[in-house]
This record gives structure tokens, C-alpha cells and sequence, in this order.
DNA sequence: TAAAATTGTTAGATAAGTCTAAATATTATG
DNA sequence: CATAATATTTAGACTTATCTAACAATTTTA
């Protein structure tokens, strides 16, 4: 057990990755981890023997099940930091994701559970991505863009789609965060931008790219 | 910016020896990290030319402001971690050092200024070992070991010199924490163990050993 | 104070994780 | 379908932190 931060940086990279297409390549890898594709051939193998990914040369590779809990072990901790550090440390959404890279790679499962229990084991982190619980499971929360709710239904932001700090500082300018609620008032015809107001608030206006990103809870 | 940790481990192991002996030896370092005398000169030499530490071939090395500064700041991020374990995660003192071996190394002055606010800035972790504020200035709350204290006078428990987990659960045992106001009834003159009460409760005995490894506010 | 013991340093090796450059597969295209 | 483009791997090198073995300086002691 050396240095075991970057295998499971690795393995959080997979996971993700996998989330997409079941298939992951090497360049994806090197892609999302800002590294060269050669040294990511190098790290393969070595999961490989240890059983972490199924791997076979030029063709691609999986995760096992040993593999697969890492890397959703890792997501898990990063999450539950997240919402931690902005519920109970009162950072901002958008300053609390360097933090987490670092604190996701603390070893001790009795403080991640117990964190769990602090924060009344939520179902998504202050980005609105699903936590999972401790065996790896993901409850399913369906959500959709804020775009594809019709005006005067009232929905509940349960995310984004955007994770930029730029589209999260200009939400929380705006005035808008997890859990609030929106109504769409109407839809310019001309632009597609989108007149709401927020927990029956005053209106604002937002464009059509910004309702695109806003993940609601969907019926 | 590497891997920081390795460096900050020397640095705060090199703070440690210093306090008790200004001049630090290479192989009181190797003893501490459980390291080769060898590993020590090589990076002793590192340090040096990061200007960490002040060095001299066969002669010992003392560290820079530079250095204390950085080892000053990794004991203050240990023990607040501590604290923060046992006060808001209901961990016990005996199970608080390994985590915080991992925690002290968390990038974030932010964070570990809101976690010293959190906790109402402590002067001691749960060991009762003193925390420096963020200008890494230790106030000074002289302690002395119980066994000093005379009969009758009630004490407040500060902290402990041995820390073995074995000592730590056995006070916890015994029901002895930080905080807790002792009183010595009477020292058995043939053996030097003390009978005492903890916080007007009832009575238990402790060995002499015991009472010098206790340490309390003293006037 | 000279020999013995201890402490500290140097030299050379290893493992992890990265790189560049070159070679080889695979995939896409004219 | 042959070749060009792209993706992947191999080979060789570097850095960090570690080790062991051998050597050197300092300190202790007889």
C-alpha cells in the first residue's frame, strides 16, 4: 500500500469514463488526467495485475468489481467532502472541488460513514451529482435540464450539467442553489431565454445555455 | 510542488527534535520516521537547498523560519484535525492520530482557519498537546504532571506525556478526559499511588507511573 | 591519546510515476 | 483496399524517496 493516490485517481478517472461508455480507451484516460498517453499504458498494466481493470493491448479496457468499488468509493468521499464543506464549513459550491481531490484520498472508513450519518445520508453533493451510499449503490434520482420544464411548473434545482466556476459563481450571483425552487414564467420566442423566479422571489432572466445546464428533479 | 507530504513529515519531525535539543541530529530524525540515517542526509540535503533547514556536513542541522514555519503549520493542522475528530465526529482520543496523520496535510489555509473558528479557536487537542494560532505562535498554559499537584487541591486535566493508544483507553477506561477535574484524596506511602476522584465522583486508584503520565494546568 | 564504538555520508540500486521519441496497431478515407 | 491519419505501445530516460553496503568523521573510552 505506497502512494495510493494515484491509482485511485486512475480508477475514479475509469469509473467516470465507464458512466459513459462502457469501453474506455487509453486516450480518454491520458485525457482526463492531463497526462501522456504513454504513461497511461504503463499504469494499465499494472492494474491489470492487480486485477483492478480487465486489459487487453490496443483493444481497450473495463473495470472489475474490485476496481469498480474503488473508484465509486473515491467519488463517494469526494462528494460527501463537498457537502460538508459547504454545509457545515459554509464554502460557496464552486470553491470546494480542490479541496475534495485532496480530502477523497483520506483512509478511514469509519469517517466517511460517519460523515454520512452527519450530513442525514444525502442523495447528491452541493453539485447535484448522486452520492452513493456504502456499498457503491446509487439511488436514482431522475433529473432533467431546467430547459425541458414547461412554464408554471414548479421544479426543484438538484444540480448542473456545467460544473465551471464561472456557471457557479453566476448562479450563486443570481441567486440560485441547490434545493430552491423555479418557475418558469415564459419563454422569449426569439431567443428561447427563460423569465423565472426563484422560491416565488422576484423574476430574472436567464438564457437559453444557462436552463440547459440547470438539472431539476423530474416526475 | 510535488508530493509535498515527504517533505512536510521531515519538517515537522525536525520541529518536534527541536524542541527538546536546538541541534538536530540526523539520526534522531531516521528514528522518528523509521527511516536509514542515509534516506535522512540525502534529503537533509534537499532541504537545505530549499534553504528549510540550516545544514552542515557532520554537524547537525537546525531549521530555518522558513522551515519552522512549514513544520509549525502541519502540528497546527494535526492537532485541530484531532480536535475537530473528537469533538464533531465522536471519535475517541485513542483512535484521532492516524487520520490526522493523513488530514494534517490538506491544502487549504481556509480551511483550517474555519475549522480553528469552528472548534472556538482551542489552545490544545485532545491530548492536551498545544495548538498554535494561524501566526503559529503556541500560547503558553504551563502544565505539570499530576503528581505534582499536593492532596486536596483540585486540578483540571490538560493532557498526557506518554500517548500509547494502551495509556489513552486506559484513562478512557477509568473515565479520565481532558477537562475533568481531579482531586488527590490521599498518596499510599509504601507504593506512591494515589487515590483520587474525578470530578467529586467516586474514588479510584491510580499507580505513580499513572500520575506522572497526567498533566494539568498548573498555577 | 589511540583504539573502539558510534554516527554520518557517499555510492550505487530499486520502485513508482512521469516524460519524449520511435515503433506498431487500428481505423478512416480517397 | 492501400495509404494516410490516429491511437496505442515500447524503449529509454528522469525524479523522488527509499534501501544496503562501504567508507569517513566524530565521540567515547580504556
Amino acid at each position: 500500500m505506497k502512494n495510493s493516490f494515484t491509482e485511485e485517481n486512475y480508477l475514479k478517472a475509469i469509473y467516470k469514463l465507464s458512466e459513459r461508455d462502457e469501453l474506455v480507451t487509453t486516450t480518454d484516460i491520458a485525457t482526463m488526467l492531463d497526462i501522456r498517453a504513454a504513461t497511461v499504458t504503463d499504469m494499465l498494466k499494472k492494474l491489470a495485475v492487480k486485477k483492478l481493470i480487465r486489459y487487453e493491448r490496443y483493444k481497450g479496457l473495463s473495470l472489475t468489481e474490485k476496481g469498480r468499488a474503488i473508484g465509486v468509493k473515491i467519488i463517494r468521499k469526494h462528494r460527501l467532502w463537498e457537502l460538508f464543506l459547504v454545509q457545515k464549513m459554509k464554502f460557496r459550491w464552486d470553491e470546494v472541488h480542490e479541496i475534495a481531490e485532496q480530502l477523497e484520498h483520506i483512509q478511514s472508513d469509519e469517517l466517511i460513514n460517519r460523515l454520512d450519518e452527519m450530513l442525514g445520508f444525502p442523495k447528491a453533493d452541493p453539485h447535484g451529482d448522486p452520492i452513493p451510499d456504502k456499498n457503491g449503490v446509487f439511488g436514482k434520482t431522475r433529473t432533467i435540464p431546467l430547459s425541458q420544464v414547461k412554464p408554471k411548473v414548479v421544479s426543484v434545482v438538484a444540480g448542473v450539467i456545467e460544473n465551471s466556476n464561472t456557471f457557479l459563481q453566476y448562479l450563486d450571483k443570481i441567486g440560485i442553489a441547490i434545493g430552491d425552487k423555479i418557475t418558469i414564467h415564459a419563454i422569449e420566442a426569439y431567443d428561447q431565454s427563460h423569465r423565472i423566479s426563484v422560491n416565488q422571489g422576484k423574476e430574472v432572466f436567464i438564457s437559453e445555455s444557462v436552463a440547459k445546464n440547470i438539472l431539476v428533479v423530474g416526475k
